[in-house]
DNA sequence: TTATTTTGTTTGAGCGCTCATGCAAACTAC
DNA sequence: GTAGTTTGCATGAGCGCTCAAACAAAATAA
């Protein structure tokens, strides 16, 4: 099974290409396990490799830097975060408030909300002014985040007959009030519970659209 | 004029302890300065001695590690940001609601919310799950404010004859919101200037108590 | 005062170690 | 056989930290 008449079938092996995405998703989850427990300057490429069962030299062969394999293991953790909520947005419905609600619940579930979770946040942001690479990646995330709260915001806005202009600053303090509560949460300090943080955040909501108490009510979680 | 009889004349050098203390200061703004070029990973004995004008060896001498010398410059980062919010508190008067707003507003104050400072906190917040003293500094200090916070919204609530169980909860949405800002800033997405976080946090707190629209009213900075 | 000792400070070379990366050889599936 | 993997040791750079020695200031003695 390979002379398929004359053109170079540039079938390249399949079962190898497998291989390669297997052993690249082995290695990113190796790295963010290490990170948890080693943090990020003590996860080294020894670390990895042991966290992985495999060995040093097959870490640099599929990235070819530490730093490749660290930005790879950080734009995991964003996808598995957006994909969060992703779905809730999708199961949400139309009503702009659910929407809205649906993404600010999705930012405590447990799966993006877990310490261990927090801990690699915090590790990558921490060196992303020293790492451009990491503060690109970050970036990019942010902004579909930040795209989706808004336009949530502005719906509810338009919906309420009130003025959208304000939607990327409600959007913005939404972001950071949830961003802040994970810090608080992340160092044990203050507010340590995701539960808590979802009713302090929805505390918030309903203050600012005192239209729809209800949406913004106990966390039905 | 010296012979007290038996006891031991105890005058100990005083010059020598004020250069300790100055060097003391000199090596913890080089680690802060050095934090800020390469990072907290990148900062090493070496960068730091450079930065200080001074040899590896001295910095060694007056801080017997180099995590030591680390947990020095976060304790001066964090005094210095208290300093600037209790003075900014004693500032205030006595209104609560003009106390809050001072605390709220002390958070975008450029001399602690400058990118230099936000990349010092981010650093070490990084790092604090994987550095025991790095998390009981960062806890002790934050503390202190969040206790201050949730005092001034109990004296607001109280005055306004509101439940004052909820103080807890909107000082740490508070805190939380200020800090998110702080990371968007931090980032650079999003919101990216103080003034700009500042208008946004007064917004949730006209929300919250639209009893004293005119006290969260437009920054005046 | 001047000389000497004591005490505190500063240096920089160097030790032992770990790191990311390089690389030659071994292995494996076609 | 051959091309794609995988190993694990070699390499050299850089790390925190040690330390003997040099230096400076203060205390004491003359």
């Amino acid at each position: 099974m390979s002379q398929d008449s004359g053109g170079v079938q540039p079938r390249p092996r399949k079962e190898r290409t497998e291989n390669a995405a297997r052993r690249r998703g082995q290695l990113i989850e190796a790295a963010l396990r290490s990170i948890i427990e080693n943090g990020l300057p003590g996860t080294t490429l020894a670390t990895v490799a042991r966290e992985a069962g495999l060995s040093q030299g097959v870490a640099v062969f599929y990235f070819q830097t530490k730093e490749g394999l660290l930005a790879a293991a950080l734009e995991r953790h964003y996808e598995r975060y957006e994909e969060n909520w992703r779905q809730a947005l999708d199961a949400a419905g139309d009503d702009p408030a659910e929407r809205l609600a649906a993404l600010v619940r999705a930012d405590f579930h447990p799966s993006v909300c877990s310490r261990e979770a927090q801990i690699v946040w915090h590790a990558f942001w921490g060196e992303a002014s020293s790492r451009p690479l990491f503060n690109r990646i970050a970036d990019r995330f942010d902004t579909h985040r930040s795209d989706a709260l808004e336009a949530a915001a502005a719906a509810l806005l338009a919906e309420l007959g009130r003025d959208t202009s304000e939607a990327r600053a409600l959007g913005a303090g939404i972001e950071g009030l949830t961003d802040g509560l994970w810090l608080q949460i992340y160092l044990a300090s203050g507010i340590t519970r995701p539960a808590e943080a979802l009713a302090v955040t929805f505390r918030f909501l309903r203050a600012l659209f005192p239209e729809r108490p209800a949406v913004f009510g106990a966390p039905g979680d």
